[in-house]
DNA sequence: CCGTCTGTTTGTCGCAGCGCAACTTCTCGA
DNA sequence: TCGAGAAGTTGCGCTGCGACAAACAGACGG
C-alpha cells in the first residue's frame, strides 16, 4: 500500500477519532487486491471471509429475488466499506459485489474483526453510524417508492449518483462511471424501457445529455425541481 | 421495574453476552414510563433526548414524505430497542413513535449512551447486529416493493405481521394488536382501497377473516404459498 | 338509547407503465 | 475490416391500480 493511499484511508469517516498508530495497526492486517471491469468481488450467498474498504474504482451491490430478478441496492464509492457480513452477525454475503470499473481493494480477513474492534473502540461507533445512514438511506428508497411516481423515483437516483461521482464537466455534471438503463431500472423499480424514454425525454428538454453507459446531467437544478415539486 | 421485567430482560438479544452485573448496571440508569393507545413517544424532526427501550405493548415507527403523506416503517415488539438516533450519530428522530395499544417503556437519556458502551463492549456488537438486522429487513422491502405485485406485497406484510405478532387462536393465528387496512397500505405502497379489496377477496377464499382493526389468519400456509410461488 | 365518527366495503372509470416486439446503433473481438 | 452481440429506442395494446364517490357498520360518548 503506497503512501499516498496510507494518508487517504487516515482521513475517511470509518476511522475518525483513531490515532495514527491504531490506524497502522488497523492497515496491517489488510491486504490489498485488484479486481477488473465486470468481476464479482463476492457473491451473494458465498460464504463471508473478508470485509473491503475500497480504495479506487466502484463497485456495484445487487441483490438477486427469489425468482431471479436483480435489484441494484447502491453504488459503492472509494472511502466506503462493503461486505461487512461480520459486523451485522451473519456468515455469509447478502449480495453481489461486482466491479463496474477496474477497482483497487483493502481486505481483511473475517478473523480480525472482533480483535479490531475490541483495540479500536471507535470503530464501533463508526461501523454503527455507517450502517445508520445506510439504513436512512435505504428507508427513504422504500418510502419513494411507496409514494412517488417512476419518473420522480428515476430522478432522485441520477441526483443521487451525480452527488455520489459527479464530476464536473464543460457540458454539465458527468456521472463518472459507466451505468446502463438496465442498472438505473433496476435501481428505481422500473423497466429499462421506461427509463429509456424518460431519458430521452428529458434530453429533448435539454436536461441531460446521455449516450451508451453515460449521462451528463445539463441542468442539476431543473433535474432537482423536477424531482421535488409536486406540479407534473 | 419489577422483578419479573428484570429477568425478562435480562435474556433479551441486545444484552447478550452481557453479565448480571453489567444488566443491572445498564438497567439503573433508565427509567420507565407509560404510554396510552394513540400517544406519541417522539415525533419525527424532534431533538433526540433519550432511546428507548420497549417493555410491553406495541410502537409503531411512521415516516412523513416531504408531500405529508405517511409511511410506516415497522412495528416495534417489546424486547426490541428503539430511537437509537444516538448510536447512529443523529441529533433527531428520523421517524415519529407511535403507541398502538397501552405501552411500557424504559428510557435511557441519550447522555448515558456513550459510557455504557464504553462499559459494555457487547453492547456495541448486539447494536451493530440489529441495525444490521433492520438494514436487511429495509432492503428486503425495496426488493419487493421493486418486484412484486401489490398482491404479494400485502401477503408478505402480513405473514411479517404474524411472524412478529401472531397469537394462536381456535380460528388461526391472530395479529395481535389493533391494525387498520390503512396501517397495511402504508407498509405496502398501496391504498386502503386496494387492500380492503384484496382482503374481502382472501376472506371469501376463507384464507383470512377479519374485522375492524383486526386480522385473523386461517390459512398461514395457503398464503405463505400466494406470497411466494410464481402463478396467479 | 341515539347521534356521530372512524374505519370499511363496493362500484365505476381512466391512465400510467409494463410486456412484447421490431428496429437501430454502437462496441469490441476475431 | 467485418460480424456478432450488447445497449438503446420506439410503437402498440392491455391491465392493474389509483382516484373519486357513496353507502354502510361498529364503537363510543353523552
Amino acid at each position: 500500500m503506497s503512501a499516498i493511499d496510507r494518508s487517504l484511508v487516515a482521513c475517511l469517516p470509518i476511522f475518525a477519532e483513531c490515532s495514527s498508530e491504531q490506524i497502522d495497526d488497523i492497515l496491517r492486517e489488510a491486504r490489498p487486491a485488484r479486481f477488473e471491469k465486470n468481476a464479482n468481488v463476492f457473491e451473494q450467498g458465498e460464504k463471508a471471509a473478508h470485509f473491503y474498504l475500497l480504495l479506487h474504482g466502484r463497485i456495484r451491490a445487487c441483490k438477486l429475488t427469489p425468482a431471479g430478478e436483480e435489484v441494484v441496492i447502491r453504488f459503492i464509492a472509494p472511502g466506503e466499506m462493503f461486505g461487512v457480513a461480520m459486523a451485522i452477525g451473519r456468515d455469509a454475503y447478502p449480495a453481489t459485489a461486482t466491479a463496474v470499473v477496474d477497482s483497487l481493494v483493502l481486505a481483511w480477513p473475517n478473523s480480525a474483526w472482533p480483535s479490531l474492534l475490541a483495540r479500536n473502540p471507535a470503530l464501533a461507533v463508526n461501523t454503527m453510524r455507517t450502517l445508520g445512514a445506510r439504513l436512512e438511506e435505504s428507508q427513504t428508497r422504500v418510502i419513494e417508492m411507496s409514494t412517488e411516481a417512476v419518473e420522480r423515483r428515476v430522478a432522485h437516483a441520477i441526483l443521487r449518483l451525480v452527488n455520489q461521482a459527479g464530476r464536473k464537466t464543460d457540458d454539465g455534471v458527468l456521472i463518472d462511471f459507466p451505468i446502463s438503463r438496465q442498472d438505473i431500472a433496476r435501481m428505481t423499480g422500473t423497466t429499462l424501457h421506461t427509463v429509456s424514454r424518460i431519458l430521452s425525454a428529458w434530453q429533448t428538454l435539454g436536461l441531460i445529455s446521455s449516450g451508451r453507459q453515460k449521462i451528463v446531467v445539463r441542468e442539476p437544478h431543473k433535474l432537482y425541481l423536477l424531482a421535488e415539486s409536486s406540479e407534473k
